[in-house]
RNA sequence: GGGUAGUUAGCUCAGUGGGAGAGCGUUUGCUUCACAUGCAAAUGGUCGCAGGUUCGACUCCUGUACUACCCACCA
């Protein structure tokens, strides 16, 4: 075994052995019991980020677990065409050689993004296999090939048919960069420094005028009406009132609409129905006219001729001035308000009016809430459920088309003339182009130009994965067998635009839920908590990571940090701990190998023979169950927690220390014994760690096999069985032993005698001969490790000179100096002791005075209590007895 | 405006109705033949603030301050 591990090469080779054989290659087995997870596919235009990588490992973590339980584990691989942002990365590429996607036309422009596909679409499937993902690699998935294809037609169609989805048009949020519609989750709100403006509008045939605020000048040739809030005594008189739009003198009448805030601004507020949510609210409620005044370019449109054509922010510019020389402007203020910004390129968000498509949620909603409600489907942690709830039923249609090329074009058909003009039969909702026309026998086609949004085939992924849309569903036993999946692991950023979609779409086309469980981790931050981003250059790349300290190191990290429920906020020191960790294991496998003897009878039964043994095996069956919970209700920081805790403290700083003096035996037998002890913790340790280091677990396993002749991989079913070893009293007899050895320990320190002047211990037994006999049956360990010469026992001995006390409820021990002493140490220490003692003292007895106490609390606690206080009080005793003998 | 988390050691964070924990940092001692990416020991906290419930509250409840995130119709 090399002195050093060489993680580099140990991942390579695993990775490519895991692949090559198949070892995550899942079939349909009706024996076995499945446990499925379905990644959420990341767009192709994707490198791995932290994200991804914190993600992938919880589910690799799932994954790896539940196999080592038994079960038949799936976890299907997968990548999302990712709509707009592909688009966008592709025009920036053609924009470098001075072409746009005009240039090229639909079908060659399309042609162009399959060929960036094939070449960088598969960036960050490799890395998940960097990562060590135990994803099936048969299975990987695209979502837009023919499986997904076929599954977006088959319940567009069904949906089109139920009259769940219809064109209309529309106040839609418009993004001019990516020059598509957007739905209202795609976009994000950022606050903004800018002004209000104070604008006259005059009072028809009067000297008066009433003044609304508006943050967009620019827009007051689409003023329709002015509004007040009816409660509003100020203004009620004016209601029914007509005034003037500043600049066009456009006769405009004063309404009442209860969502106008009196106390913001003046109270009054000017509607622009076609470019503003609320505005065009008020138009519905109050039949309002609807002026778009800005193309979907972004220019000005019905306005002035010298407004014609400008930009919007050239036209606020102008109309400013304007109004300004008018004499319409009252004044200006600043002003913070948010304003929507797109989630793809982080341009301003316009609302205008335009023709989409929209699907009609609100009886999906309501399956969807219910589901969740009833528990079909668990949240983990369960306070998403609210907020999930909560945005459901608020839930406003959903605007499903995008004005661009890239991404599964809606099977629409419009039946057409000679000259491709549009007939006024119905559109025809088609997997493929309809041969006749259903009204008017026709027989020419043109399919609608747009595309569905991005999120429509992902909230299909767990059905279309399976062939569903392709495959009917009564010989797909894939489908049967593996949907409903088990659970999904994510973010909570995408638990609406994703996450509930699913269930919506799950529960409408399988009448199933699609997974049971939804594991909802934090989102990864950096240390201030501030998202990663390359704009904040505060990204921390997992590549980079696993080349500097490994894979397993940032696998370790990262579960270490998962605490249900929590962002995690990443930094330097996390995987520098890991990479220790990770240097401990392998140094601690390399001192069990290095104590392999040739002639070990390694098939023999292990069977512990000594305190020390059942201490160890008691202490990892807690270790066992704790870890065990954790992975399987979602605390994976736990669970590494635990195995570390064990592993480093139990295993290696106790055990392995007590061992080395086994080692030294010349009984063979013993040395034996001690060795299968070792490994067979070892192993036991490395299995449940595997999920989350798979790659050391496994180099280390394979290793551990070679000397006791076994074959199996590490992801075969646990090696250890829970038995009723979870002894307390072999943890309290340790514990005594231990306690001495520390005791000692802190006392060379604190006297300042080094390791090499070994002590005698004389034991002054106050009670208990049981413990007597603990602490002779394990003398060795103590001389081992607290470097002591000589042990003795006695009972009532005098006060020993020359030597250093220690006080414990049943024995004292004379540490004999051997010339090292010094008395005004010894006095200080002893003094230190009696003053914590006595702190200890006073606040039991506090509570022993208290008769309510006595009275009420649990008569176990008044006796734990009671026997602290002795404790205590013989204690101290015996530390005074000591100082006069010093003095 | 509504909602959800958080506030514990110098830093990052676990945790529990009955004696405050880890990692990193700091201090001290140690090259002991698995590991100095280590071993041993020590230092360090009014558990945000104020009330309440309880024999007992860091833990449960209410209020409050601050921070973060999400949602919303910030003209």
């Amino acid at each position: 075994m090399e002195k050093k591990y060489d993680f580099k090469k140990s991942e390579i080779k695993w990775q490519k052995y895991w692949v090559e054989n198949k070892i995550f290659s899942t079939r349909y087995n009706e024996n076995k019991k499945p446990f499925v997870i379905i990644v959420p596919p990341p767009n192709i235009t994707g490198h791995l980020h932290m994200g991804h990588a914190f993600n992938s490992v919880l589910q690799d973590v799932l994954i790896r677990f539940k196999k080592l339980q038994g079960y038949n584990t799936l976890w299907v691989p997968g990548i999302d065409h990712g709509g707009i942002a592909t688009q966008n990365i592709v025009e920036k590429i053609l924009k470098k050689d001075g072409m746009t996607k005009y240039n090229l036309g639909r079908e060659e422009f399309l042609k162009k993004v399959w060929q960036w596909k094939s070449c960088t679409g598969d960036t960050i499937l490799n890395q998940f296999k960097k990562l060590g993902c135990s994803l099936d690699w048969d299975r990987i998935a695209f979502t837009m090939d023919e499986n997904c294809s076929k599954a977006v037609k088959k319940s567009f169609i069904h949906l089109f048919n139920n009259g769940l989805i219809y064109k209309g048009k529309r106040l839609v949020n418009w993004c001019f960069k990516c020059s598509t519609a957007l739905s209202d989750i795609e976009i994000e709100y950022e606050n903004e420094r800018s002004s209000l403006w104070y604008v006259k509008y005059p009072i028809k045939n009067s000297k008066e005028y009433v003044v609304a605020a508006t943050t967009r000048p620019e827009t007051i040739f689409g003023d329709t009406a002015i509004a007040v809030n009816p409660s509003d005594k100020r203004y009620v008189k004016l209601i029914g009132k007509t005034v003037l739009v500043p600049i066009t003198n456009k006769e405009i009448k004063i309404i009442s609409d209860y969502i106008v805030d009196k106390s913001f601004a003046t109270g009054i507020v000017k509607v622009t129905p076609a470019h503003d949510a609320v505005d065009n609210d008020i138009a519905k409620r109050n039949k309002l006219d609807i002026i778009d005044i800005i193309s979907i370019n972004g220019t000005m449109i019905n306005v002035p001729q010298r407004y014609q054509g400008l930009s919007i922010a050239k036209a606020r510019e102008k109309i400013v001035d304007e109004l300004n020389t008018r004499g319409s402007l009252l004044r200006t203020q600043i002003h913070v308000h948010s304003i929507a910004k797109c989630y793809r390129c982080s341009t301003k968000i316009e609302h205008l009016m335009s023709e989409q498509w929209f699907l009609n949620v609100e009886k999906m909603s309501v399956k969807a809430i219910e589901v969740v409600n009833n528990g079909m489907i668990s949240f983990h942690p369960n306070s998403w459920k609210k907020p999930y709830i909560a945005w459901l039923k608020s839930l406003k249609d959903w605007c499903i088309s995008r004005q661009i090329w890239w991404g599964h074009r809606i099977p629409i058909y419009y039946c057409v003339d000679e000259n491709n003009n549009k007939k006024n039969c119905k559109p025809i909702a088609s997997f493929d182009k309809p041969i006749k026309c259903f009204y008017c026998n026709g027989e020419n086609f043109i399919q609608d130009n747009d595309v569905l949004d991005t999120w429509f085939s992902s909230a299909l992924w767990p059905m279309s994965v399976f062939n569903w849309g392709k495959n009917d569903s009564k010989d797909n036993n894939d489908l049967k067998y593996f949907y409903p999946t088990s659970v999904l692991v994510t973010g909570h950023d995408i638990l609406y635009l994703w996450v509930a979609r699913m269930i919506q779409f799950g529960l409408e086309f399988m009448n199933d839920v699609p997974f049971t469980d939804v594991f909802i981790h934090g989102i990864v931050r950096d240390k201030q908590g501030k998202k990663m981003s390359k704009s904040s250059g505060n990204v921390i790349d997992p590549v980079t990571i696993m080349e500097q300290y490994g894979t397993d190191a940032l696998r370790f990290a990262l579960a270490h940090i998962a605490i249900p429920g929590r962002d995690v906020h990443i930094s330097d020191e996390l995987f520098l701990t890991a990479r220790n960790f990770v240097n401990k294991i392998w140094n601690a496998a390399r001192f069990v190998v290095l104590n392999f003897e040739k002639n070990y009878n390694v098939d023999i039964n292990i069977q512990p023979c000594e305190l020390v043994d059942d201490w160890i095996l008691t202490e990892f069956t807690n270790t066992f169950l704790k870890v065990k919970t954790g992975y399987e209700c979602y605390n994976i920081a736990n669970s590494a927690k635990e195995i570390y805790d064990f592993f480093w403290i139990k295993y290696c700083n106790w055990y392995v220390e007590f061992s080395k003096i086994r080692m030294l035996s010349a009984n063979i037998k013993i040395r034996e014994h001690v060795f299968l002890m070792l490994v067979y913790i070892l192993r036991c340790t490395l299995q449940l760690l595997s999920p989350i280091m798979p790659f050391i677990t496994e180099e280390i396993w394979c290793i551990l096999n070679e000397n006791i002749n076994s074959t199996k991989m590490i992801s075969e079913n646990f090696l250890f069985e829970v038995k009723n070893n979870t002894n307390k009293e072999t943890i309290k007899k340790m514990k005594i032993i231990q306690d001495i050895i520390t005791n000692i320990r802190t006392l060379r320190s604190e006297m300042n005698i080094p390791s090499a002047v070994k002590l005698n211990a004389m034991f002054n037994m106050l009670k208990d001969n049981q413990i007597t006999a603990v602490i002779r049956e394990n003398e060795n360990y103590i001389k081992y490790l607290a470097k002591i010469d000589k042990i003795q026992f006695y009972k009532n001995i005098d006060k020993v000179k020359n030597s250093a006390l220690i006080v414990t409820e049943h024995f004292e021990i004379f540490i004999y100096l051997n010339g090292f002493v010094n008395i005004e140490i010894e006095k200080a220490r002893l003094e230190k002791k009696i003053f914590l003692a006595e702190q200890d003292i006073e606040t039991i007895n506090l509570k022993l005075n208290n008769r309510d106490f006595i009275k009420r609390a649990p008569h176990t606690e008044v006796q734990k209590i009671q026997i602290k206080f002795n404790e205590l009080k013989l204690k101290i005793n015996k530390i005074n007895e000591a100082l006069k003998f010093l003095k």
